[in-house]
DNA sequence: ATCTGATCTTTACACTGTCAAGTTGGATCA
DNA sequence: TGATCCAACTTGACAGTGTAAAGATCAGAT
C-alpha cells in the first residue's frame, strides 16, 4: 500500500483535482449546480477542504475560469485555422469559436462571465495560456482603421459575438423558424462585420 | 383601527408589496442579495408568504422581471424619442437607452436576463406593459433589407447593444483610457449600424 | 528525533429555498 | 344572524449552502 487510495491527509493534488471536479459538474449541471461541497465531494475530501486553497467560492470560480479560459482561447484558435489565411475568414472564424464554445460548454461560459471584473482579468490573462483577449485582438488587428486606436473594432467585434452567443446560448430567440436556424443565422449576424474595411498593410 | 397597520392576515395587496420590495433590493444590492426571505422581510410577512403567491424564488423574478421590462420598455422609447424623428438616430437612441439601463439598473437587468428561456418570454412579452421587443422591432424596421426576413437586423441590432453593455456593466473592458469613455466609446462602437442600409420607404 | 507548518477534518453557525401543517379572518350562504 | 368555507398568511421543520474556528495528521526540515 505504498499509495493509499484513502490517506486522510496530503492528497497530493488537490488544487487541480478541485477545479477538474468544479468543470466537471458545470459541464452536467452548469452554473446552479457548482458549489463548493460538491466540488469537495466529488474530490473525495471534506466540505471545507477547498476553503484551504481558494479561500472562498469566488476564488474557486476563479481558478476554475483560469482553465476554462485556456479551453475557450484553444476552441477560438481552431475554429479560426480552419478558415484558412483570409483576414476577414479568420476573424468570423474566431467568432463562430466563440459561439461554439458558448453551445458546448455554456456552464464555463457562465462562470468565466459572471465574474467581478478583477477576478475576470486575472482568469483571463494568464499569458501563453488563457490570454483569451489577445485571440480576438490579433484577429481584428488588420480591421483596425488607421488613426484609430485598435480598441474600437476589439470592442465592436466583441459586443456583437458576445451579445449573439448570450442571447442565443439562452434561448432568447425564441424557436427560430428552421430557415434561420444554427449556421444560417449565424452567417447573416455576423454578416455585420463585412462593413469593417480592411486597413492597408 | 379601522386599518390595523400589522394585521396578521391579509395583507391586501401582498403580491405586489413583494415584487416592489424585490425591486429595491435589486437596486440596492444586485442580483445575489435577492432571497425570497428578505423579500419577505421588506414587506413585513413571514418567510414563506411569498410562496404562496409566487410558487417559488423562479416564480418571484419572473414577477419581479414583469415589472422591470415595463421600466426597461420606457426607458428605451424615451431614450429614442430623446432624438428626433430620424430613423437612424431613433435606432441609436434605443440602444443608448438599453445602455442607460444597464448603467443605472444592473440588478434589473441581471435578473431579467438570468430567467429560464420559457419565464423570460412571458416576462417580456405583456402587451402595452412590457413588451420590450416591440421596441426594438420597430426601431429596426426601416433597415430590414428588400426581400429579406425583419429577424436578422434585429438580431444583429440586440447582439450588438446587448453585448456592448453586458461587457460594459461588468468592467470588462477594464479601466478605459479617458478619451474611450463612456458616450464616446458608445457612439464610436455603435456607429457600426452606420452600415445597415435603409430600406426603401 | 523533534519540530514546524502546510494540509485536511471536524464542528458549528447563519442563511437560504421549500415543504407541511396550523391559524386567521373575510366572504358566502342558509 | 350564524355557520361554513377557503384563500391568505404563520409557524415549524429540514436539507443544502458558504464560511469561520479549532483540532488532527503528515511530510519534510532542522
Amino acid at each position: 500500500m505504498s499509495q493509499n487510495t484513502k490517506t486522510k491527509h496530503h492528497h497530493g493534488d488537490l488544487k487541480n483535482a478541485l477545479i477538474s471536479a468544479g468543470l466537471d459538474i458545470l459541464e452536467e449541471n452548469g452554473l446552479d449546480g457548482l458549489s463548493l461541497r460538491k466540488c469537495a465531494a466529488k474530490a473525495g475530501v471534506s466540505h471545507a477542504a477547498p476553503a484551504h486553497h481558494f479561500g472562498n467560492l469566488d476564488g474557486l470560480k476563479e481558478a476554475i475560469s483560469a482553465r476554462a479560459f485556456g479551453l475557450f482561447r484553444e476552441a477560438m484558435i481552431q475554429a479560426a485555422e480552419a478558415e484558412g489565411s483570409d483576414d476577414r475568414a479568420r476573424l468570423k472564424g474566431i467568432c463562430r469559436g466563440y459561439l461554439r464554445f458558448g453551445l458546448n460548454h455554456k456552464g464555463l461560459l457562465d462562470v468565466m462571465f459572471g465574474l467581478p471584473a478583477s477576478a475576470f482579468l486575472k482568469a483571463s490573462k494568464v499569458p501563453d495560456e488563457s490570454d483569451s483577449y489577445a485571440v480576438l485582438r490579433e484577429a481584428c488587428a488588420p480591421f483596425v482603421p488607421e488613426g484609430s486606436t485598435p480598441e474600437i473594432v476589439e470592442v465592436q467585434v466583441w459586443s456583437l459575438i458576445h451579445g449573439f452567443t448570450q442571447l442565443y446560448t439562452s434561448g432568447r430567440f425564441g424557436d427560430l423558424p428552421e430557415k434561420d436556424a444554427d449556421q444560417g443565422l449565424f452567417d447573416q449576424v455576423i454578416a455585420l462585420l463585412d462593413s469593417l474595411s480592411a486597413a492597408p498593410s
